[in-house]
DNA sequence: ACGCTGTGTCGCTTTGCTTGACACAGATGC
DNA sequence: GCATCTGTGTCAAGCAAAGCGACACAGCGT
């Protein structure tokens, strides 16, 4: 109602229609996953549910791998935002930060439906293979906005330290959304309590 | 993170590319608005701040004219969003639902760039014409969903009563918000102690 | 070996945005 | 009064993107 607090230097339209059109092919892939089997979706269900044709599609994403790839890389970011909220709800304890993004990471990671459709394991070997095996400019990227945020919330760390705390981090949650061994609070605090006095000696003596 | 909650019956892309260029041309003038004014801004300012060309700009709103009353409309909604929030809040008692509906409204006015800009009243009066002489349409879209808030909240309310005091509301909400006559909570009280007994009285005995 | 289905590509058509030009109206200056 | 300038609204031609239909190719089941 009020005007947005800094103009966001508005986008000019066909730069925002060309993500609209990601974004809209992305989505209704997503929603074909919810009851169907990765393996069992065309790209011409894709695109019809988008409302465009298949070409449009392919011409977006040149291949259905392709297309995948990016499907997993948008659901990790989302991931990450819920993350980077978590941490910048306990700015003042590194340790606990960590238990609540990871406990918000694995919470919804359980309850995340492209999740589940990998993790349950039929059809989408090959979306699983994306977070794992050929998952490293996944990894990657998500490491590097872990790192991001840390740096920010916690200036005496360093960056190799933040590096190095968020790629662990980062392959820990990926592998215990895959594969979990208990409710996912607990496990939240198991990490806690491995990596905790790691990061207390990081911010204490700076190094 | 987790799936939307229902499905909102995905939007083919075409239409949403359409609404989105609308958006981006509204939001554009929305931005000049801010630092000039309405008889300032040229349609090709507009144009060229939402990144198409001119003759998209009319083709998509007919002249000028229709471009300022999609421009009042859109704001008008975003108006209606926040009372309808309000009115919400406020289920158990239609009294204060009012009053803070009122207050919620003027509220946002009083802050709001472009109602300012009008109000100020310096070449904007086009605009102003918008919400008074040539306020039908617009009035009676707000009305119309005032009406079926309040319709869908107190469910002993009979239409025709609804639809009077909808009216009544949207006319007065417009004429204080062009020309206030005290601190926005007062006056929501003073509306409220106005037509309180009226909506006591239908809700009482049902009509 | 065969038909079936889905991926990926190609060329043609169609749609929609852009560009540049124009007529017209109101305001300003000489 | 006439000339100029600016902005609105319209037009035709150009162009890039999306749609449509067809095709080759690979995998799979019969």
């Amino acid at each position: 109602m009020t005007d947005a607090a800094v103009t966001p230097a508005r986008v000019p339209y066909s730069v925002a229609a060309r993500q609209l059109l990601r974004d809209t092919l992305l989505d209704a892939a997503r929603d074909q996953l919810v009851s169907r089997r990765w393996a069992d979706v065309t790209m011409a269900d894709i695109a019809l549910a988008a409302g465009v044709s298949r070409q449009t599609l392919y011409k977006e994403f040149r291949s259905r791998d392709q297309f995948a790839a990016a499907l997993a890389m948008r659901e990790a970011d989302r991931f990450l935002l819920a993350v980077e909220d978590a941490v910048g709800a306990h700015l003042d304890d590194p340790a606990s930060a960590l238990a609540a993004a990871f406990d918000v990471f694995l919470q919804a990671a359980g309850e995340n439906s492209l999740v589940r459709t990998i993790v349950h394991g039929d059809g989408a070997e090959e979306l699983l293979a994306l977070f794992t095996t050929h998952g490293e400019p996944l990894v990657q990227r998500a490491a590097e906005r872990l790192t991001t945020v840390m740096l920010a919330s916690w200036p005496l760390l360093e960056r190799p330290d933040a590096e190095l705390l968020s790629e662990c981090l980062v392959r820990l949650a990926i592998s215990y959304a895959a594969l979990p061994t208990g409710p996912a609070s607990m496990t939240a605090a198991s990490i806690a309590k491995l990596l905790g006095p790691y990061i207390e000696q990081l911010i204490a003596h700076a190094g």
